[in-house]
DNA sequence: CCGTATGTAGAAAGCGCTTGCTGCAACGCT
DNA sequence: AGCGTTGCAGCAAGCGCTTTCTACATACGG
């Protein structure tokens, strides 16, 4: 059978408790035992029963990292970057973390099914990356899901979401509604008076928030809203490019097109592309988020960077304990305009 | 505190032996007793103790997904479609399985640390994915850990990864040889004579496969290979991008790129295009592994599609004893030509 | 030289669950 | 009617750790 505990300990001649305090060097422990113990442990091969210890000590090792969509660079960046604070030495019985991303595929069902899954594992802490479901029943079945977690010792830190107030959590929201609105004005700097927009699902904050930081820069600037220029879609870019050439059916006349994030920006792109438009002499594209491949195209994208890798390490210490949680439990973290190729003067017409 | 199976026990009626076979499902236990139980654990909100019950049981409900880098939609693809397949439904004790993915960062150190993490915890079966590292000393400990994993009970299955014999692992691995191969007979098809080639880090095994691939096309027509057409780098853009330079540097006559896979080629598409040079008129540029974005890049490139999805969901089938293992332990899976516009005939010289 | 503080190790009681075995009705068979 | 089945439920023994409490040296101050 495998290795137990016991058996290191008759092999160092030591009891159990010893063994135990030494993996766990919370206790003074002789030198000279110590290295007794940890020459049999290395002998016998010998691997910590990771549920006994949980169990025992009522607290385990695994810390979970919650993301919509796992394929997508957005959410891998900000979980590597979690994972890469989280993970590593410093967890209980001198081992590692086990940081782990489990993917929801954005469905709210597979959210509150982690979570409940890691509150059975005893998780340490979760953190929850990604905007939140705009759906009243379940955002209070979350909070109430949260809530327990925190009461019951696992700290929750919420990584680009919106605060959950009463809940215990700690929030780092990215500032999508300030971004989006940026974003806007250098367009209408830019001169331009007629922008389409694509926005994400309609129930998610992230699409509302942009969406509004858009709306607040066209109203800063008196321009009035058709609402034809205004496309819901999902944040891929195959919904970029179905929902431009939509808005080109709606009004041809569109010279800029601002999409919800950088992939459906993409998609837009393509869509011009293939409508005989040229960017950004006809038509200017703007993304958001900047991600790695933003840069590359061509032209390249007029985007707003979000500072996902810095955000995210910064969720991981705070989930770790490692640094204090902003005052009040929210900070917002603000995005920067990267004014690229993609986006230019407007045509005169 | 929290609830236990004791006070579900109380409240039911029944003893502690029976609120588990009700939850486990495992055992006949009357209509009426299960409806009484299930009562009371909705009732009292009860949450299983997952580490009590793997330290009973000797076995959890975890399962473990190692990738590379979880930043690249490669991998994102890839984890996406097995924890699709391994989560949900079907864990022990009513519940659900907990397919995590842990992040490497392509580290061997991390590699092995994981493995250790996921033994630890007693996980029910570990997915590997990508490349393997072509370091002995490496192999060997990662040979050993894996054959205690599968000695333990631990179903180990390596997706996109080339076997490891005589571990208990079963292997899905993807032709890169014959992809690659392939690959360069299209290009060759087209006239071109002299190629150059991007290889990944040499000591990965996808990087030599790949490239192996490359050269037995060259072969099989007689062309001769000069060593300055071939230059090692990483697996991004940036690499990619400064790799192309540098071949443009050493042999200004070639006229078609060949690249570890497509966020290089995407990086050698923008260097070829800040020299000048247009894509494929002066140079064809090929990629490896078709993700999403590489339709969109302009022209859209020429690649070698590798079911991703299929292979990831296969593995996670597999792993959870769903779908037999291929005969021997071992399958390959081919890749498949796409060709696009990244790729023409070559210029006249 | 004795009482007390100090440092180190062991004994043992769980942690909350699973499961082999036993117990007991109710049932069907001869 | 007598007895082996069958169907359910409970008992209790762990699973392998952690941790409190106890025990014993040794060191120290008065």
């Amino acid at each position: 059978m495998t290795v137990t505990l016991a058996d290191v300990a008759a092999r160092a001649q030591v009891s159990p408790a010893t063994v135990s305090r030494v993996l766990n060097g919370n206790y003074p422990v002789a030198a000279s035992t110590r290295e007794r113990v940890l020459k049999a442990v290395d002998e016998l091969d010998y691997v910590l029963n990771g549920p006994a210890s949980a169990l025992a000590a009522a607290t385990s090792d695994l810390v979970g990292i919650l993301v919509n969509d796992i394929a997508d660079p957005f959410f891998g960046i900000m979980a590597s970057a979690i994972q890469a604070e989280i993970g590593g030495p410093g967890g209980r019985a001198g081992g590692e973390r086990l940081a782990v991303v489990c993917n929801t595929g954005g469905s709210p069902e597979r959210e509150l099914t982690y979570l409940t899954l890691l509150q059975r594992q005893r998780a340490a802490a979760v953190v929850l990356t990604g905007g939140a479901i705009e759906d009243a029943a379940h955002q209070a079945a979350m909070d109430t899901k949260v809530r327990k977690l925190t009461d019951a010792g696992t700290r929750v830190v919420l990584c680009g979401r919106p605060p959950a107030p009463e809940t215990g959590a700690i929030a780092l929201t990215f500032d999508n509604r300030g971004g989006g609105q940026e974003l806007t004005e250098h367009l209408i700097g830019l001169g331009h008076r007629r922008l389409g927009y694509i926005a994400g699902p309609e129930e998610r904050t992230t699409t509302r928030h942009r969406l509004e930081g858009h709306r607040a820069a066209l109203a800063a600037h008196g321009i009035e809203e058709d609402p034809r220029w205004t496309v819901h879609g999902r944040y891929d870019r195959r919904s970029g490019y179905e929902a431009t050439l939509e808005l080109l059916r709606r009004d041809p006349s569109l010279t800029a097109v601002v999409a919800a994030n950088d992939s459906v920006a993409l998609g837009a792109c393509a869509a011009l592309r293939d409508s005989g438009l040229r960017i950004p002499e006809d038509v200017s594209v703007a993304g958001f988020d900047d991600l790695p491949f933003s840069i590359d195209a061509v032209p390249s994208l007029t985007t707003v960077r979000l500072p996902l890798g810095e955000a995210g390490a910064r969720a991981g210490r705070i989930a770790m304990g490692r640094e204090e949680a902003p005052p009040g439990g929210i900070a917002s973290v603000r995005g920067e305009l990267m004014v690229r190729g993609s986006s230019g003067v407007p045509r005169v017409s």
